[in-house]
DNA sequence: TTTAGCACTCCATATCCCTGAGTGCTAAAG
DNA sequence: CTTTAGCACTCAGGGATATGGAGTGCTAAA
């Protein structure tokens, strides 16, 4: 049996149909939406093949018919038409993300936020540097006689400070020496090679000069590291109780757990390869056990060309695919152009 | 009628059976339970008077009692014992809360979701200065012929940095000149002397000196906004789902909505005066309609001598009071006592 | 003042029935 | 061979109706 034309009418139609109602859909349904003059008979004929081809099910033997993963694969692949986000719609995405320039990190956590509020679901962001980063420079700048700031910049261009308190005073010309010592060893220098450095240096230096290095560069690594780690970060998870599949606590209550608790490790599916801009996982499609019965929509975008985002949608497999595949795309290329292609981005300050 | 020890007695057994089965209590359970050796039918008798002073509830007849928020407000203020943490609690909170130094804003985020964890309530947190603050220093760093990075400090010893790229090129001489300026002019300076400093400032300078200026002014500025602004955040609002009393979603939805868009403005109820340092608010106690059925425990904690904190936790009325109350006090001396007295926070540190 | 006893109330739960949407099959029509 | 009308059948969902049991309030005796 082969998928004619018309079958794949009927299956489209029905898709859409049940997501916009979330109820089984029954065959008068279909001949009412797909305007092929045809009888629900010839309809309830088609969707039985469509049952036995796998693109359909049915919950119970007297109801109507609800797409499989399958089926939803076939729709996204080929028989979704194209969203047109409305002027409103953009107006609104390029409002929310034309904030003041902040930190690299807020700017990201809002646009999760935005996103979510946009598509009424839980939105998880990543983001995570394409190689790895090092330290470009150092500068240290005297507060009072024992403290003193130390500035980190990495050589994507994120800077990060602290304020360091000190036991001992310090000259002026003592912090110099310092901020020499610092740039002549430690930049250019990954985690692992730093800590080595670190090492070796104990064994030679004056204990009291290797402490205040040491204090330093125990920073810079704590930079690194933070900026290397790759945390994901959710937004919106209350909106999963807005649909209907989400109603009963039994199911929403362990995605929302799992939601919340991704923000520990990176357990999302963020196996984005490097090349797509796109992805779509649906139901069992997903590997992870509690994504089972959900579909995740995500884009990546860049960050200048150091480091690279993923952006994410995450749902019940009757997932409006159409409007969430447009808003994203939309949003991934706008995050794109905002963090623009140079070597410094624009909005890059930093804390 | 006046309130009998007895009586008193009774009340507490069964707030404490309420808090611990969320159903109506009967009088066989409050035999049990406070060993009075007394019958049910007395039992029965004194309950009735409880109910009659306002102290319990009857959902219907032939149900058992449920405290009312006043009944609440006697347990908390007279009747509830002192509940001791656990060893293991004690080290659970110390272990969270003993991270490497982070950024303040984080810690306090990071604590929030501990406190939310080990009290299976959702948690908000917020910090505000104890007066304006302003900028202390300025500090320019050249980073190549046309960016540099402004770092600045303010009073309260939160130092923030970015980079700012220029059109023209800029020597290490004019960029001296700039730090300058910056340092003599708006130090010292509140938001809207900032502001107005600038505006008087723009007429009697040169145009491109001007923008230079203005530019890291505006930086300044948006610190100073962020850091006075009383920024709500929230954690843990899934854990709603856990108690009985949100297990429907028309009443979990409201509140969940109301904490998640806490996070936009501060909307929560911290009218905590400086000088308590605990404060709990039962039901119709809180002013806002959307908690009028929930409680609110909340303490203040001090970030150095400039900055105060408020972190509550959220549930429905019957709330574990004394463990709340006591796993919210120990949070708070413990944050008090991280965040030190000294003018200069040690994990202070900073973007 | 306390307590045993008892009639009464009323929520929760289970059971049953019924309705209606939807199916699959058959047989006739195109 | 395909389409369609007709029809019997299935089954989830939603009332309506019983039933059980926990709990009360009251009375009368201790």
């Amino acid at each position: 049996m082969e998928l004619t034309n018309r079958k794949k009418k009927i299956l489209r139609a029905i898709v859409e149909i049940y997501i916009a109602t979330a109820e089984p859909v029954g065959s008068k349904a279909v001949a009412q939406q797909a305007n092929l003059d045809i009888s629900t008979a010839t309809i309830r004929n088609e969707m039985a093949d469509l049952t036995e081809l796998g693109y359909l099910e049915q919950p119970h033997t007297s109801a109507g018919r609800v797409p499989s993963p399958v089926g939803y694969r076939l729709y996204v692949n080929e028989l979704m038409g194209e969203h047109q986000l409305t002027m409103q719609e953009t107006q609104r995405i390029n409002e929310a993300l034309n904030l003041k320039m902040e930190e690299l990190d807020r700017v990201i956590d809002r646009a999760g936020k935005v996103l979510s509020q946009i598509s009424d679901y839980p939105v998880f962001t990543m983001a995570a540097p394409k190689k790895r980063i090092t330290v470009r420079r150092f500068d240290l700048l005297m507060v009072e006689e024992n403290a003193f700031i130390a500035v980190v910049m990495t050589d994507n261009s994120i800077v990060k400070n602290k304020l360091i308190r000190m036991p001992d005073q310090l000259s002026d010309t003592q912090l110099q020496l310092l901020s020499t010592v610092l740039n002549s060893s430690f930049v250019g220098l990954t985690l692992e090679e730093m800590e080595q450095s670190l090492d070796q240096m104990e064994t030679r230096s004056a204990p009291g000069a290797f402490q205040l290095i040491s204090l330093v560069v125990q920073f810079a690594m704590e930079v690194l590291k933070e900026q290397s780690g790759q945390t994901v970060h959710t937004a919106g998870i209350t909106h999963l109780l807005e649909h209907p599949e989400y109603h009963s606590l039994d199911k929403a209550k362990p995605l929302m757990n799992y939601l919340s608790d991704g923000q520990e490790g990176a357990k999302l599916p963020v196996t984005l390869s490097a090349d797509q801009n796109m992805n779509i996982l649906i139901g069992p499609e997903n590997v992870n056990e509690a994504l089972k019965d959900t579909s995740v929509v995500m884009a990546s975008y860049d960050i200048g060309d150091n480091m690279r985002g993923v952006i994410g949608v995450v749902g019940p497999t009757r997932m409006d695919y159409a409007k969430v595949t447009a808003r994203l795309s939309y949003f991934a290329d706008s995050l794109t152009r905002m963090f623009g292609k140079g070597e410094l981005p624009p909005g890059e300050d930093e804390e």
